[in-house]
DNA sequence: TCATTAAATTGTT
DNA sequence: AACAATTTAATGA
């Protein structure tokens, strides 16, 4: 498949890593640690300290959370090719979300001291940060905007468009590989709901349904779907 | 290469 | 939540 499998193709894609000079390339995959997690296992735990920030190398993460009322709250996913975490470690608090696998999936961590060191020392991955934090900030507005309407097609086409994101993924192929139980888990919606939502978008052209994924037809029209 | 089986996923109630 | 149908992957003849 498409999807990196180690630390070095996930460096290989990511916009900041690829300007290090080669000794520098060399120290960050010294300090970087490579971590497998379970299917349903925790990338980062709410309230927990902010000791490093993660590249999913392969699987797929749910950034989440639970209000003390009880009710979950999904932010966004984040594919293989993607970072998160980063905007926590320019603060000094416990972290504010849940990192969860939705299948098993092999996590690139970078400690605090070299995300510092990054930061002191490389343009690049000043400029990656800026615009991966601008990003999420227009992300983060436009689902406020779509939480308000609960409609399920319309957040399930959302959610899935976001997976898309050029600017803070790699580019890949229109398929994408997640199973409609992952979709349910990720948009905080049954596997049936799911299923029926994926097949209304298929209805109106914007996908196709496969086995074990799916393939965006019309990246645009999910992205607009429900407007 | 083909047949069989188990496991995962999907479509439906 | 439960069920049957479908697809895939693994196994071995």
């Amino acid at each position: 498949m498409s999807t990196p499998s180690s630390l070095q193709s996930l460096l290989a894609q990511s916009p900041w890593a690829c300007e290090l000079a080669p000794a520098d390339r060399e120290r960050a995959v010294r300090e970087l640690q490579v971590r497998e997690v379970p299917a349903n296992g925790l990338v980062c735990a709410k309230g927990a300290p902010v000791t490093a920030c993660f590249g999913v190398i392969d699987g797929l993460v749910k950034i989440a959370s639970v209000s003390s009322d009880g009710k979950a709250v999904t932010f966004t996913g984040v594919p293989a090719g993607g970072w998160f975490g980063e905007g926590s470690l320019l603060k000094e608090e416990p972290r504010r979300y849940d990192g969860v696998a939705l299948r098993d999936s092999l996590i690139a961590v970078m400690p605090r001291a070299t995300f510092q060191w990054l930061l002191d020392t490389c343009l690049p991955f000043n400029r990656f940060l800026i615009r991966q934090l601008n990003e999420r900030l227009a992300q983060f507005i436009a689902l406020v905007e779509f939480e308000r309407m609960l409609l399920p097609d319309a957040r399930v086409a959302r959610c899935l468009a976001q997976l898309f994101n050029p600017v803070l993924y790699p580019p890949r192929g229109p398929r994408l590989d997640i199973s409609q139980g992952e979709v349910g888990y990720l948009t905080g919606l049954s596997r049936q709901r799911a299923n029926q939502a994926l097949q209304a978008l298929e209805g109106a052209g914007l996908l196709k349904v496969e086995y074990g994924g799916i393939t965006v037809l019309d990246l645009e029209g999910l992205r607009r779907f429900g407007d």
